[in-house]
RNA sequence: CGCGGGAUGGAGCAGCUAGGUAGCUCGUCGGGCUCAUAACCCGAAGGUCGUAGGUUCAAAUCCUGCUCCCGCAACCA
């Protein structure tokens, strides 16, 4: 038996994220967390497979790969570049690095589909949708605008398109059961949502093929089929280590996943989907899921504070990588959302890491420097009611981090690691070193006072070195400290630094930052990147582009709609809507109208009332939101403005124009 | 009555599961110290714990109504 047999090992995976754009101070959550947990598993000894990746197959990708005028491949390919170097710079020590359009994944995911369906968990069905003809285009209900092919405008048809489906409905009793009565699910707020919302409403079995677009692997069985979404992503965390392949061949050591580490919003696919895939292919299912909250940049101070500069690099490189990773691991609460600001973010890197955690290290080194010379020997002067205390403190520290740092509670294990800098820097104002200094007498308690600092200094060092692997060693470098010195377990032996030691006074660890004239560095920053933003956009007049004519049709189509003049009478947003507004409309027949219309974007609802516009008078009516809608409000896509939101504008007609009067 | 989370000194949060002196960080003010990155240490001021009721000897904590925020879901006919 070779010794990694014998080692404990721990898997442990972020989302594979989706490179429709370049990653940001999001993605770098996650995967920082995931980084740390890992690094201290390592450090622990276990066996540690970190896998991260990327998603790259879909609609939206061949959408966007299109408009940037590349091949979705090319377009993927720029985009995982710019991943991969966000990785590399933020000491992301991933071991592995998972592209869903490698040869070996897309060869195992259609292996998988084909036992899913031969195992009779995916079957051949229709889904139903509307279907544009001329764009050869699915869409579902909700893609629609207006009631039209997002793409070119035009009339769709119901319509029903093959595809396949995944029986997940089979496992509901498994899934609530192992959603309710295990701790699968982390933090346990995020059950309910699931059970609530998804489980007891009665799951439907899920798409999995889709033939309306390419970008995808190809269900080898039935061409024209692309593997939709699931299968093709979430198998990622098994086909990564070699399941139903020869790249790797760790499946058997690695799974099943010790953690899968998520953003919230993507928890509903980890906790019910996968499992469900998983138990249909009669694998054992990972050991837990966890769904962190997100970074909100929403709450706005008062004062003038303009947008926040979050490109990881920009904050990398002007705060130290370590001081970024410190600041969201720390912010973030275990379960729940954080906001994110440039002020908070300095005032934590000034106050824990520069004048806590940073002068603890200097003056503690400065100390021995000062007082014994590079090299001083401890002699033993214990003070019981001085020293006690601190002691038991750091000694007590390990316990805790292992805990909360097992818990995935970082921000925790940062509080409880942060306390014993603060004790740290209490106990050198208690010992009062410098008055130990001036009577030669005082020589050996003055010894065991540092002594005790800088064991404590080298304790804290190995607890903050997975969440800063960058500076960390260069405090331990300051203590000259031997790999057994700065070893994970050694965490646990106050006294293992020897009785002689010699230190090596370094540079700031965390150079403490002008509050104010960052901040207005970053605002001029940030200013100046929307003048970039914006010039651009300038000297292209603002680019309205008509969508192409429709099918042509028979006057007696046209005819088909009775389209009449309405007179708003009143207007109102719906409640718990945010698209809708409903009207009452006098329409010349005495009785008002009730039309809701998806266009709270683009108007107030006071600002219509007594205008004149055109409706479908005699549409199928509907419920939208629980209102009853009678028509149609005809309005215009006016193309896109400078920030690229679509705008929509109202037909509004001369009030001459009676309520009621019929348009031809 | 779709599901869920939140409302605690100027700011950001903990405390609520198992009711009983309201705690932490930042900021403000005062003091101490001088080893240190104008850092560190101590102290003080500052809270009707969203609102109205209820249970209880006792409620931030349990129950009910209400208001306001935020996610998810739904919704652009």
């Amino acid at each position: 038996m070779s010794e990694a047999c014998n080692k404990e090992k721990f898997y442990i995976t972020t989302p594979i994220y989706y490179p429709s754009g370049n990653p940001h101070i999001g993605h770098c959550y996650t995967t920082v967390a995931c980084d740390t947990l890992a690094r201290y598993k390592r450090a622990k000894g276990y066996d540690v497979m970190f896998l991260t990746g990327t998603d790259e197959h879909g609609q939206k990708i061949e959408d966007k790969a299109k408009e940037a005028g590349l091949t979705p491949q090319a377009y993927v390919d720029g985009i995982v570049a710019n991943f991969k170097k966000l990785w590399e710079f933020m000491g992301i020590s991933y071991d592995r690095f998972i592209r869903t359009t490698d040869d070996y994944h897309v060869a195992s995911v259609q292996k998988i589909f084909k036992e899913l369906y031969n195992r009779g968990y995916i079957y051949k069905g229709e889904y139903k949708g509307k279907y544009c003809k001329p764009c050869e285009s699915f869409w579902t209900e909700t893609q629609l605008v207006n009631g039209k092919c997002p793409d070119c405008g035009r009339d769709v048809t119901d319509a029903s398109e093959e595809a396949y489906f995944f029986r997940i409905s089979d496992f509901s009793e498994k899934l609530e059961k192992l959603l309710t009565e295990t701790d699968f699910l982390q933090p346990q707020t995020r059950v309910n949502e699931m059970v609530n919302n998804f489980i007891k409403p009665g799951l439907d079995d899920l798409c999995v093929s889709r033939t309306s677009f390419q970008w995808g692997v190809p269900v080898d069985f039935d061409k024209g089929h692309v593997v939709y979404v699931w299968v093709d992503a979430l198998s990622n965390y098994i086909t990564a280590l070699g399941y139903l392949n020869d790249k790797y061949s760790d499946f058997d050591k690695y799974w099943p996943a010790d953690v899968h580490v998520m953003a919230k919003e993507i928890v509903r696919f980890h906790s019910l989907i996968w499992p469900a895939i998983l138990m249909a292919l009669d694998l054992p299912l990972p050991k837990k899921v966890y769904g962190h909250g997100w970074i909100n940049f929403g709450g706005k101070k008062m004062g003038k504070s303009t947008g926040n500069v979050v490109d990881p690099f920009i904050l990398g490189e002007r705060y130290g990588v370590d001081a970024v990773r410190y600041h969201i691991l720390r912010e973030m609460p275990f379960g729940g959302d954080c906001d994110f600001s440039n002020e908070n973010m300095i005032k934590r890197i000034n106050s824990d890491l520069a004048n806590d955690l940073g002068n603890l290290v200097s003056r503690s080194v400065a100390m021995v420097q000062k007082y014994f010379g590079d090299t001083m020997t401890r002699e033993f002067v214990p003070v019981a009611e001085q020293d006690d205390e601190f002691v038991g403190q750091v000694r007590a520290l390990p316990a805790l981090v292992e805990k909360y740092l097992d818990n995935l509670q970082f921000s925790v294990a940062l509080t409880e690691i942060f306390k014993v800098v603060a004790a740290a820097n209490k106990y050198i104002d208690v010992t009062t070193p410098w008055i130990l200094a001036k009577d030669e007498a005082n020589k050996g308690r003055l010894s065991t006072v540092m002594y005790n600092l800088l064991e404590s200094i080298r304790i804290i060092s190995i607890a903050l070195a997975p969440f800063m692997p960058t500076t960390m060693p260069q405090v331990q470098a300051q203590l000259n400290l031997t790999p057994e010195q700065t070893a994970w377990e050694s965490i646990y032996t106050f006294g293992l630094l020897p009785e002689t030691v010699t230190v090596t006074k370094g540079a700031p660890l965390f150079p403490r930052i002008d509050i104010d004239k960052e901040i207005a560095a970053l605002d001029e920053l940030t200013a100046e990147n929307e003048k970039k933003a914006a010039e651009p956009e300038q000297p292209e007049p603002p680019k309205f582009a008509p969508d192409p004519i429709g099918e042509e049709i028979e006057i007696d189509d046209f005819f088909k709609a009775d389209l009449r003049v309405g007179k708003v009478l009143t207007c109102e947003a719906v409640k718990r809507s945010k698209k809708l507004l409903k009207f009452t409309l006098d329409d010349g027949s005495g009785v008002p109208r009730t039309i809701v219309s998806g266009i709270a974007k683009w108007y107030k609802p006071e600002e219509l009332v007594g205008k004149s516009i055109v409706f479908v008078a005699n549409l199928k009516p509907v419920k939208l939101c629980g209102v009853e809608s009678n028509g149609m409000i005809l309005s215009a896509d006016n193309g896109t403005d400078a920030e690229g939101n679509e705008s929509v504008r109202i037909i509004m007609v001369d009030e001459s124009i009676y309520p009621g009067a019929k348009l031809r």
